[in-house]
DNA sequence: CTTAAAATATGACATTTGTCATAATAATCA
DNA sequence: TGATTATTATGACAAATGTCATATTTTAAG
């Protein structure tokens, strides 16, 4: 079982104001999983006894809407934690979680987090503090999601992509999502956002290779973002 | 000056794990002030030295969008704290809170909160459940403007109204907003809203009297709504 | 009370976006 | 490899929504 001391990505999350001790107590407690890329990790609903540590890839939070479409919220990758919300509310999880990548990821039990917030004050400030970044990211995207057009949703949502989760080589987006998943992030119908690619396309901003995306246009397309 | 721990309000808020000692202290340094209707109490970008308790009334949180206009993103009513994102993050708030009808405040520095923190773990909890509440909101009402139509979205907002904020004597709704404020909220052009209404209005939904608005058929508004 | 200003309402029309159909391409599997 | 399926792409059209013009009503000011 892999050191939590030794582990760099706990350098980026709340638990990096753990002492020693208290990263010795984790490592015996926590468990290492390696998740498939497509696999589910929890499904809106479910109730989870830990939150998970992400140590490599990325996944999506999704949300089912009434009509029956899933809606991404956001995704989630690297040094981040998953559940938190849950286990502080002490209530079902409200999204979905997939892995569109390989992942490696920690699960870390309720009763050691709850032990944390319980002793280490500095800890429970991370995570309010994760927390609130989070509530700001959501109320913004709330915003955008109801003053922004399509396009603009996408141009922001391209250069997210990009700036978030960087990009491969030969300069396309790392992070591969399907046109129906960015469409469900950006919250339109397939069709209208395979059509603005190819307007997109088509104006130079961008160039398709089947899945592969490659920005070109970085500054034309921050100014169609607004 | 009045007292903290002969205020009731404070049993509907984080505030309500303080004890005597605390709560005296906080009469001490708190300061409670009248904010008239259409009054600003911060505005996004502002740095706020403190927390306000709400005591009475609502004000509306919004915050402007690229294109110049204000979308609403939540209302905030007697209980409630206003702020606690920003002093956590250490950040200017990033939403502006106007009253919607005459409110009472009490202002508490930010020092005084930060003490609670330290000392007072339950303090510290219930406020991260709050802010966790706030989130799954958040989330929710993202996923509602991305998915919900403008029609769904106007019933919905109707109901959360009422159900919230309550009814006059004769059955209208309590906070009044004007139909400008209504639509900032559902994410609509002002003419689309007044339409919507009147559609509502003919169809035997609501009642329209002015800026009253009475809901009439709640079942089938909540059928409309999804 | 009268008048000016603001808010509400409605029509006409343009634009955006969604839906359904179908074609083209890419991915998967026997 | 070839066949099958899923994904991406595009056209045609319908529906939803925004914009601008202009009444009408309500509110506020003098």
């Amino acid at each position: 079982m892999s050191k939590c001391e030794q582990c760099i990505v706990r350098e980026f999350s709340s638990l990096k104001a753990l002492n020693k001790e208290e990263l010795l107590h984790l490592s015996d407690c926590k468990e290492s999983y390696t998740i498939k890329k497509g696999e589910v990790i929890f499904e809106e609903g479910d109730t989870i006894n830990g939150i998970y540590c992400i140590k490599d890839g990325v996944c999506k939070m999704s949300k089912l809407s009434a009509n029956g479409k899933d809606h991404i919220v956001k995704l989630i990758s690297k040094g981040e934690l998953l559940g938190q919300r849950s286990i502080i509310s002490d209530e079902p999880v409200n999204l979905s979680a997939v892995a569109l990548e390989d992942m490696e990821v920690c699960f870390i039990p309720k009763t050691e987090i709850m032990g944390f917030f319980d002793k280490n004050n500095q800890f429970s400030m991370n995570v309010m503090k994760t927390i609130c970044g989070d509530l700001k990211e959501a109320d913004l995207h709330s915003v955008n999601m109801a003053q922004k057009t399509v396009k603009e949703r996408l141009a922001e949502t391209l250069l997210y992509l990009a700036d978030t989760f960087g990009k491969n080589e030969d300069d396309s987006l790392k992070v591969q999502l399907s046109r129906e998943e960015l469409a469900s992030m950006i919250g339109t119908a397939t069709e209208s956002c395979i059509r603005l690619l190819s307007d997109f396309n088509k104006l130079g901003l961008i160039e398709l290779a089947g899945k592969k995306i490659t920005l070109k246009e970085i500054g034309k397309l921050k100014k169609m973002a607004e």
